[in-house]
Order: structure tokens, then sequence, then C-alpha cells
RNA sequence: UCCUGGGUAGCUCAACUGGCAGAGCGGGUGGCUGUUAACCACCAGGUUGCAGGUUCGAGCCCUGCCCCAGGAGCCA
């Protein structure tokens, strides 16, 4: 009889007494006289598969090589366990060693590292426990944030990578350029002459989709971006890349509280899938990472968000009996403690802010009728703080265009954002959930860097 | 970028007021009838981040630099 191959997870499926043929990664090797235990993972889920060698199943020379960290094709019938940690395991026929893993250099030990350390072998930590978990996780959030926008109809947009306009005039960006910068070209008075640069223009690694998915949101009505965006800031906090991946839902005919609405089902919506989907991963995170995760998880997933206008907001802060490190005041925007205050200790639960200052914002925010805030809203939530940052766009030529000037931008630099609003305007509007963020809330991973595959930072861009 | 803490064996850390650099884990060898981050015994393992300085003597004190973490700012 030919065995079976099949994977990890899908040996667990099998009737006992199947022959199977499984490849994968040995966790751990336990020997006891006349018998060897091989935990075998192949990344397919959380738990592995226990292989029993019973004496002279395999030569001695191979069984040797059989280290953590080897990898190995084993054929054997699957068969119930004795043991209670496991309902099956595989009784081991034969064995195929397609590469060992020195023990004596091997940096992957059984037995915990700091993450500190794993990031420096960030080839190598895909193979252990809890990064296994974290990209099995990563991988059903980008399916359920796909399946939410396209159960609703909303059109998928690939925004560009490369961009010629920093629009948002904020943070800062990554040039892109093909110019030698040994010798560089100049211009007559001296300055960089990018006309001879690829793009005969400045270009840069984009910080955001969103004014393109404006774009489409005025012609497909309801779109979404995902994908990578980049930021060149020197920001060293564990909540912080260089480069990260962005949602960005762009909605035409919605306000602010449309939009409210939506990230408030969106973000119930991909928790529940996550719930529903790594079970096996998360009960993970919750023993090992953070014992609330699942409290905290279950409970979003169930009760509505707390909403307030930032004005409400600097009201509760200024009559919290607490000292601030820097004192709420109105006019200013809210610091990390008054974030972490207002979600953690007053609400207990995500919190919409709305309607801030329109100093404080973006040139692209619909102007109240105050003529002092804007329409702009943060989502917070306990232990990450700002999940996602969104607001109505100002749809009014005139409003607009006095807003760039007043913020001192080039309106030339923004001459097809205006046309939308010349030409077939409509009220809409957006809003950005930071992805490695959501990631960190369903895990309870304390640092970014250990959501996301292969972390850039200042200074730090190995693998 | 600023503030604080740290860098000692492959990993995680200890070393009193400046006085012989140590433990656990991991690794090697041997043992153990079914283990579960297995267990027991023994063995090996060090340019104390780098460069200077003070001192009879520096892991420890001083100066400069590099790197890491936490907090802040910026934001997602």
């Amino acid at each position: 009889m030919e065995p079976k191959l099949v994977s990890v997870k899908h040996a667990y499926e099998q009737p006992v007494g199947s022959l199977l043929k499984v490849r994968g990664w040995v966790r751990s090797r336990r020997d006891s006289k006349g018998v060897s235990f091989i935990e075998l993972n192949d990344g397919s889920r959380f738990k592995s598969l226990q292989i029993v060698a019973e004496a002279g199943a395999i030569p001695e020379e191979t069984l040797r090589q059989i280290t953590t960290g080897a990898c190995i094709e084993a054929v054997g019938v699957l068969t119930e366990s004795p043991a209670p940690k496991q309902p099956v395991e595989l009784k081991l026929q034969s064995l195929h060693l397609y590469g060992g893993a020195d023990p004596e250099t091997y940096p992957m030990q059984k037995k915990g590292h700091s993450f500190e350390y794993l990031r420096e072998i960030a080839h190598l930590r895909v193979r252990g426990n809890t990064f296994g978990a974290v990209f099995r996780v990563r991988n059903a959030l980008a399916h359920a944030i796909h399946q939410f926008f396209q159960e609703r109809d909303f059109l998928y947009v690939h925004s560009p990578i490369i961009t010629t306009s920093d629009c948002e005039g904020a943070g800062a960006m990554f040039r892109v350029t093909t110019l030698d910068l040994e010798h560089l070209p100049r211009t007559p008075d001296g300055r960089v002459d990018f006309t001879q640069d690829f793009f005969g223009k400045p270009a840069y690694l984009t910080v955001s989709g969103q004014l393109e998915a404006e774009i489409f949101a005025l012609a497909f009505g309801k779109v979404y971006t995902f994908g990578p965006t980049f930021r060149a800031e020197n920001s060293n906090t564990p909540r912080h890349l260089a480069e990260f991946w962005m949602i960005e839902p762009e909605m035409a005919f919605y306000d602010l509280h449309d939009n409210a609405d939506l990230a408030e089902e969106f973000l119930k919506y991909i928790i529940g899938y996550v719930l529903n989907h790594c079970g096996e991963d998360l009960e993970f995170f919750h023993e090992r990472i953070d014992n609330t995760v699942l409290e905290t998880l279950q409970h979003v997933a169930e009760s509505p968000f707390e909403r307030i206008t930032y004005t409400e907001a600097i009201r509760i802060l200024q009559g919290a009996s607490r000292d601030w490190e820097f004192p709420p005041v109105w006019g200013s925007d809210l610091q990390t403690e008054h974030e972490r205050y207002l979600t953690e200790e007053h609400f207990k639960k995500p919190v919409i802010v709305m309607d801030y200052p329109r100093e404080i914002k973006a040139f692209y925010m619909r102007l109240n009728d105050d003529e002092r805030t804007v329409r702009a809203m943060d989502v917070l939530v306990p232990r990450v703080g700002e999940i996602i940052g969104g607001s109505q766009r100002e749809e009014r030529y005139e409003v607009l265009l006095q807003r760039i000037r007043e913020m001192g931008l080039n309106e030339q630099d923004y001459w097809w954002y205006l046309d939308l609003r010349r030409y077939g305007s409509a009220p809409h509007s957006g809003f950005g959930l930071g992805f490695e963020r959501m990631l960190m809330y369903l895990t309870g991973m304390k640092n970014i860097r250990d959501v996301i595959p292969f972390p850039r930072t200042p200074g730090n861009a190995e693998f």
C-alpha cells in the first residue's frame, strides 16, 4: 500500500490505521531505552505530530541525526497514543533525512528564547511555537479582511508604492532614485537636478494609499487598499515600523458616523473570524503571552464601542483625579497617556473619539460647521492605543483649497486631488487600520517587530 | 531624536564596597520499557560590546563610541 502524503494538520484527521507520509522539521527528540519520540512540525498547525521510533525501526546512525531543526520525511502507521497529551501518533516505519541540523551550532533551542534574540535569527525564529502561531494568525487576519470587504462589494484597489507626491504632508518619506549619489547632477543654481532622475521629479515610497483610494471611491463607491506603507521617521518604539501594512477603506456617500459604524463592524468581524479560525494559536497566546487576550477579544466582539467627541474626551480627562505628565487642554492632541486612560481605565473598552480641533489634523478632513473642529475619528483600544485613524473627507472645492493654502501646502501638487472636488464631488469617508497593530491586539504580542516577518526599523533591515 | 536601564559561556542571568569569573538551560558522553519544555550522572565551554584611561589590581570606577530594551515625541 502506498502511504498517503499529508500535512501534520491533516494527519490528525486521518483514521487510525492509515499509512501516512509526513514532511517537516524536528522540534525535539526524546530517547528512552528502546524507544524514541520525535516531535514533527510542518507549520500547518500549532500542534506537532509525535513520531514513535521503536528500537530497530530505523538504523541507529540515522536516528542520531534526527536532532532539533532537522528536516525529515517519515512514513508510518497512525495509531492511538497511550499517553494523554495527543490522541494519535505515528508509528515509524521508514524515514528520510532531507537536511540535518548540527545541534552544536543550531541556534534554536527546545526551551524559550528572548524575543530580542529571536529577532537576530529571523530566518529561523519562524520554526518556533510563538512565531508559527503569529504568522498563522497573520495569514488568517489578512484573509478575514479581504472576506469582510468582498462580502460587502468593496473593490480592492492596488495603490502605488512609488509616489511623486507627499500628499499628506506628514511624516518623513524614503526617497526613491536612480541618480548616482556619488555624482549628483546639478542645476545651474547648485540644486540637485531631479529632471534627470528616473521619474523626472523627486519620488518616494508611499506613506498612505488614501488619496488614490479616494480617486477610486469616486468611481466605484466602496473600495479598500491593503498593502505596504513606509515611514522614514526615526521612531524607536514597540509600536512603530519603517515598513508596515495598512488597510484603508474609502467609501463614497459615507459620513463620519457611517465611517465609525463600518470601523466598528469591521473590527468585530475580523476579531470574530480569528477567534473562530485560530483557536489553537490564540490559546497559546493566552497561556504564554498575555492571559487577558481571549476575554478581551470576546468582549470586544460582543460589546458596543464607546463614542465621544474630542471635546468630551478633554472634559473627561480634565475631571480625572490623576497627575498628567501633559495636562489635557482643548486644542492639543491627545497624548498616549490620555488615550490609554480613556480606553483602559475610564471606559474599559474600545473608544471612538471624533471631531478633533482643525489645527491638529490633516488638511483633507472635512470642516465642521463650528469651523473649529474637523470630522476626524480615532479608534482607541486597550493595550495598543490608536489602532484606526480616519475621517470624513472635505468634498467642497473652495473649502479644501483654502485648507491647503492655510496649511502652507503647494496647491499645484494637489491638482488632481482638487479635480475630484471640481468634477462630480461627493461626500466620502475612510479610515486606516494598521495591520501589525491589529495583530498585536489579537495575539497580545508586546512588540510590533514580532508580528511582521522581517521588521524594518531605524538601523535594522537584515534579512 | 530625547530620557532611563542594560551589554559577562551558544541562550537566560549572577558575581557584596575594586580583590581567584559562576549557575540554570542548551551541547557532548553514559544511563533509564512510553516520553511530553522528559529524567539521572559526568564532561567541555570565557578577549566580561569596542577603544582608551585611573589603579598594586577593573566585569565593577572615568572618557568616547557601538548595539539592545523600556518610556516619550511622530503616527498606523
